[in-house]
RNA sequence: GGAGAGGUGGCUGAGUGGUCGAAAGCGGCACCCUGCUAAGGUGUUAUACGGGUAACUGUAUCGAGGGUUCGAAUCCCUCUCUCUCCGCCA
């Protein structure tokens, strides 16, 4: 949620950076929601002070015995208007907080302006090289790989399921829970953060502190034999929300948090994108990096948790690239987001493995989460940040492609031998 | 799932119908005092949203929502969470 008296002060400037992230902000109607609510505030408030003080003469009257009935009707008549403009009240207050709740996150000035995932900015390679270019191909899909070796399930799953589930036998099981284990021990031994084992179902508040609701809903997997349950698209709703309703120390800060966990997405509006495969699954595994910061420091911040997910793929030695969002494919609550795309030789492309971004205060304003500043001893918004560190699924399948020798054998990536009773490649039997 | 006990400010904890936004203590902050890191004294110390250049002031908030009442932290109902006991269970 935005500042709504900054965007009061800034309309002008906060209109034109909205609808560079294709967002049409409606202005007028902001500023006829805000006067109207206003206006319905005044008009209560009066009433209620009156009241109060009407109702504590009848206490004043009373003790000394007398009976104050005059002052009793007056009030009940008070009640009567209170009914009516409370319920005007309520309506617009609903009206505004709907309004306000729909505004995307304003965007970060390095952010390149620009409409769809064309306009991203590739800001490196590893290795320095753009393999698009190369175009020699003739790597084995992993998921057809996966099938050769019968390692990988799609059709079973999709019985017991439906689609956008697979399962895994024997290695690629063990090296899919390798990969999350290495992943998640990194970070905790080398990067400083701290291992949270969160919930997978989150209640509405949660998911309307991070950003998810209400404007994306339909993205959410709710459940139906109980109210207010959703399972977690991403860890890091829980992982943000661990401090909502909290004031932190400034000395804490930063906290960093990171969670293996599985997540859980209806992928609607996807039908017939990447249905093959573990590149989009309704259930997949993901290490998640959450942040909360002093503001000051938050950008600084977001390079590190980059520097820390991108470690991944060096260590695993996996091609990527490192890209800058552009206005348009940031996402709803995020200020700045920088994608790491991993190499896949079948579809000579990169695809997105992990998705950083400084969400600034605007997860933590609709969340309140503050801290005490040292120096204005003020309660101010901490700054929030997440990353993927990495995605599982997808970093399995960037293996079985990128470690594939001509017979369509898998090597195990050298970090990883030891998490998986020392195999060093995979065969078929 | 059954039975009971509870949810009060940063924390502990009083408060059962009127001047209670809420005693007291702890913690925090400011100042004073004291010749050595201790102790003491005084004051101050919630959040959100309005109005006002400001001093200041209004409204709301005692788990959440409803109800009774002129008036609710306090009485009633529903929900929720925590704790204890029983049952079931990985």
């Amino acid at each position: 949620m935005l500042d709504i008296k900054i965007l009061k002060e800034n309309i002008e400037e906060i209109t034109l950076n909205l609808k560079n992230k294709n967002y049409d902000f409606n202005n007028s109607e902001f500023l006829k929601l805000d006067s109207e609510r206003k206006k319905f505030i005044l008009q209560s408030e009066d009433l209620k002070n009156k009241k109060n003080v009407l109702s504590k003469e009848i206490g004043i009257i009373k003790s000394k015995g007398g009976s104050a009935t005059a002052q009793k009707k007056e009030v009940e008549d008070i009640n009567q208007q209170l009914l009516k403009f409370d319920a005007l009240l309520l309506e617009a207050e609903k009206k505004f907080s709907n309004f306000m709740l729909d505004i995307p996150n304003v965007l970060d000035v390095k952010v390149p302006i620009g409409n769809s995932e064309e306009d991203n900015k590739v800001l490196t390679y590893s290795n320095n090289e753009n393999l698009s270019e190369n175009n020699s191909t003739d790597t084995i899909d992993h998921s057809e790989v996966g099938k050769i070796l019968k390692l990988f399930d799609q059709e079973t799953a999709s019985k017991m399921s439906g689609a956008r589930f697979n399962i895994l036998y024997g290695e690629f099981a063990e090296l899919h829970r390798a990969i999350g284990s290495f992943m998640i021990d990194t970070h905790i031994k080398e990067h400083g953060y701290k291992e949270v084992n969160v919930p997978l179902i989150v209640n509405n508040e949660s998911l309307i502190g991070t950003g998810q609701l209400p404007k994306f809903k339909s993205d959410l997997f709710e459940l139906k034999n109980k109210e207010n349950f959703f399972l977690i698209p991403t860890s890091e709703v829980p992982l943000t929300n661990i401090f909502r309703n909290k004031i932190l120390e400034e000395n804490d800060l930063p906290i960093k948090f990171t969670s293996l966990s599985t997540c859980f997405r209806s992928e609607a509006g996807s039908y017939g994108k990447d249905t093959k495969g573990l590149i989009r699954q309704h259930q997949f595994d993901k290490v998640e990096l959450v942040k909360f910061a002093i503001p000051s420091k938050s950008c600084e911040e977001l390079e590190n948790l980059v520097n820390d997910a991108e470690r991944i793929l060096d260590l695993l030695e996996l091609p990527y690239r490192k890209v800058l969002l552009c206005s348009g494919d940031t996402g709803f609550s995020s200020s700045i987001t920088y994608d790491l795309e991993v190499w896949l030789p079948s579809q000579n492309r990169y695809r997105e493995i992990s998705s950083c971004s400084n969400f600034k205060d605007f997860q933590s304003r609709r969340l309140n989460i503050k801290y005490k500043d040292k120096s204005s001893k003020k309660k101010t918004f901490v700054h929030t940040l997440n990353g993927s560190g990495l995605a599982v699924g997808r970093t399995l399948a960037a293996i079985i492609e990128n470690y594939q020798d001509n017979n369509g054998n898998i090597e195990i990536p050298k970090v990883l031998r030891s998490y998986m009773r020392d195999v060093e490649i995979i065969k078929k039997s």
